[in-house]
DNA sequence: AGATTAATCGTAATCATTATCATTTAAAGA
DNA sequence: TCTTTAAATGATAATGATTACGATTAATCT
């Protein structure tokens, strides 16, 4: 997923393009990390000082939705990064210094569907925290 | 873990024993399933009409720091459970209904630590979420 | 350009959690 | 048992993230 492409999508979804919204999906775009919601409001901030929570919350939600953005609790707080779709289902280690991702391909589900019979599976999370090489002193 | 060797814990790591803290460990003793904190807090509100946010959240948190407790994130609040150590390191499923979990034995961090070489492993998650057989319809 | 409808703004409200500090109480020793 | 003392609690306020909403603005369509 690149910038061009989730405009794109957002387009032929019928969502209008603003500004705004162009301006979180780039920050995005330049950054292989998950990011805090706070966060993005902030940078929204500096090239739009008076833009809404609402704005800005709404949107993290939509494009979510939309399977542009992934999200995920960090410290209770949502973070989202960018959606990978260049390889298939994955997990992330995540630095808890700079918040950069690593994928990991092994998914644990197929080695444990067999010992949740009975269960209804929805989804599940795996993630592994720690430092990143570059993070490390 | 039974409430009285969680109580027995606290007594030799010099905390005092306090009847809000025992009523705390009580409901966890019971239950087989994360709890959000202000389920909690509203538990012992039933008991202790009036007691403070702050006795419930420290004892959570003082609970989970001496691993009688263990916590997790569900839906951005800190939900807490028993600490199960009949068995050795495992995760969980948890039912989105009713709440109750299941112990999965199985770990993945072992298939996936070669993959990771130079990342400096702090800490991992990895939760199934559904429905438990009596919560399907 | 005008109409339509999504998107945004401005602001307030909510909800979970954390903090502060005076007071109370459990537990250890005299 | 009485005293001490340090931990624990209560009452309340503050914080921080998120959600809500009516009024306004702006993107797209004709």
């Amino acid at each position: 997923m690149n910038l061009d492409t989730a405009i794109n999508k957002m387009k032929s979804k019928g969502y209008k393009h603003t500004k705004q919204r162009e301006r979180i999906l780039e920050i995005f775009s330049r950054q292989d990390q998950y990011i805090a919601a706070k966060t993005i409001l902030k940078e929204i901030q500096k090239d739009f000082p008076g833009v809404s929570f609402d704005t800005v919350y709404r949107n993290l939600y939509l494009l979510a939705d939309e399977e542009i953005l992934e999200s995920t609790d960090l410290d209770g707080e949502k973070h989202f990064r960018f959606h990978c779709d260049t390889h298939g289902h994955h997990h992330h280690f995540i630095c808890t210094d700079c918040g950069k991702t690593k994928a990991v391909e092994f998914c644990p589900m197929e080695k444990i569907e067999s010992s949740l019979s009975g269960y209804a599976i929805d989804n599940h999370k795996f993630e592994i925290y720690g430092k990143c090489p570059q993070c490390q002193t």
